[in-house]
DNA sequence: GCATGATCATGC
DNA sequence: GCATGATCATGC
């Protein structure tokens, strides 16, 4: 038994609370030199170069525990503070160049076991058990500081997933824990999901774990709130500030959120967009190139084009238009990457890759019937399966070594053309040109200027991934 | 009619 | 002014 009294009641949420507030304001160094009662619990002996090594993630976590609360880490399935129910989770936030906030990571709660997930239903699940009351502690991250130890600490407050979120993070556990019955625990993707993620979880990229309904070995993945969900609850439970979105949902809808959305657009299957325009009082001289979503949020109920759920969700909308040969004309686009940023990284943890692993689209479908009107097909909800992400990354792969061995640029008619990977090559992506012009560049590592490109989802790729419903000429 | 380069237009 | 979703343009 320790030989000193804890300051605070580790039975009780509120003084466990109450105490974690002195830590605001002081940095991972400053809890270290305030520590008095070091001597009593050692943890290692090579506690301090444990913790300056980056790569070990749970380091600041275990410094507040050891050196803050004075109790024993401990890695099992129970909360931090077993008595009192509480998780302690030692998170960062960082200032965007606006001033806005957003956390900067997931959070992590828990490992997915493959084996005993599938017998645990959500209320008593592991999960559950540490994520429905979190003690947050929220540190600034900044690029400039070198020691993390140097970051400081600036909010410390429970969090309770409210009602509403709960709903959400049930359906998502559901889905996952679904996936793994059907033995596809080696496709599960963080993208499958609203708020709550299985993110890949591994000091190494090789590493795979048995599953129970299959053979195939899978990545080890753990429950996480989702980067955009932590960036909600920072900016609404944690700094409220002002609050910008409108929530698609109010109250008890009966169906899973996503069956929910497309059924209402669904709705209005069949109606033509001049139609749609009279019905929800959308009025332009021109037609605006976001007429597409913008119709989709109206008859959601949205007057902007932020849906609160679609961006805890991290959800991006993208509007498709079929001609009436079905094909669509065009491939679809994605933010441009700078040729020296891309050298640098590796698939594994590459902004494209990332942003297609993470992200989650929701689809809103047209199509031109025969008098040359475009017609609301419905929607869909959508992410990359895993199989396709290699093809991907294959595409990915050969763009980075063509940057590095040096673009070829020849020039014909006025236009200048590359060899970066064509849309014949691959099922799923190529790269194109996009920017405000071709005079809109962004430099080679070889010193040339060169028009800013991007990756290009393929338009017969997109069909393809296009529920019948959709593809379907209605009426 | 496909492939690929180029550009428009809105919102922040 | 820029990023980004959306779309146009043209040679083969």
């Amino acid at each position: 038994m320790p030989h000193f009294v804890l300051e605070y009641d580790a039975r009780n949420p509120q003084s466990i609370e109450s105490y974690a507030k002195r830590l605001i304001g002081k940095t991972f160094t400053d809890v270290c030199n305030e520590d008095t009662v070091n001597d009593v619990i050692v943890i290692n002996d090579d506690y301090e170069e444990s913790h300056k090594d980056k790569k070990r993630k749970g380091g600041l976590g275990d410094l507040i525990e050891e050196r803050f609360f004075h109790y024993k880490c401990n890695s099992d399935s129970r909360p931090d503070f077993p008595d009192a129910g509480v998780e302690l989770k030692v998170t960062p936030y960082k200032e965007n160049r606006d001033g806005s906030l957003s956390a900067k990571e997931r959070l992590v709660i828990t490992m997915i076991d493959y084996f005993n997930v599938v017998n645990e239903p959500f209320e008593e699940s592991h999960l559950w058990n540490k994520a429905r009351l979190i003690l947050l502690v929220y540190y600034l991250y900044q690029e400039h500081i070198q020691d993390r130890l140097d970051y400081k600490i600036n909010y410390a407050q429970l969090f309770t997933p409210p009602e509403a979120d709960l709903a959400i993070i049930k359906q998502d556990y559901d889905k996952i824990v679904s996936k793994i019955k059907e033995g596809k625990a080696h496709e599960l993707s963080e993208s499958d999901t609203l708020y709550l993620g299985a993110a890949t979880k591994s000091s190494d990229s090789t590493v795979r774990r048995e599953q129970p309904y299959s053979d195939e070995l899978a990545k080890p993945r753990a429950f996480s709130f989702k980067t955009s969900y932590m960036t909600y609850v920072l900016n609404n439970y944690i700094v409220p500030g002002k609050n910008t979105y409108e929530s698609i949902v109010e109250g008890d809808i009966g169906v899973d959120f996503e069956s929910y959305i497309t059924n209402r657009i669904g709705a209005y299957k069949g109606y033509t967009v001049s139609a749609l325009c009279k019905l929800l009082n959308i009025v332009y001289d021109k037609p605006p190139k976001n007429l597409g979503s913008l119709i989709a949020f109206r008859i959601l109920g949205i007057k902007s084009n932020n849906a609160e759920e679609f961006a805890k969700a991290n959800i991006i909308t993208k509007t498709i238009r079929i001609e009436n040969n079905n094909t669509i004309k065009e491939s679809m686009s994605f933010p441009t990457f700078k040729f020296n940023d891309i050298v640098l990284e590796t698939w594994e943890d590459s902004t494209f890759g990332n942003y297609l692993r993470e992200t989650r689209f929701f689809f809103v479908v047209y199509r031109f019937n025969d008098n040359h009107e475009l017609v609301l097909q419905g929607s869909q909800f959508w992410n990359m399966p895993t199989k396709d992400l290699d093809e991907v990354q294959k595409v990915w792969q050969k763009t980075v070594d063509v940057i590095k061995e040096g673009v070829q640029i020849t020039e014909k008619n006025g236009k200048r053309f590359n060899n970066f990977p064509g849309s014949s090559e691959n099922p799923v992506c190529h790269v194109r040109p996009h920017g405000r012009n071709a005079n809109d560049t962004y430099p080679l590592p070889d010193g040339r200027e060169y028009t800013k490109q991007c990756f290009w989802l393929n338009n017969d790729y997109i069909y393809n991934q296009l529920d019948d419903e959709l593809k379907s000429e209605s009426q």
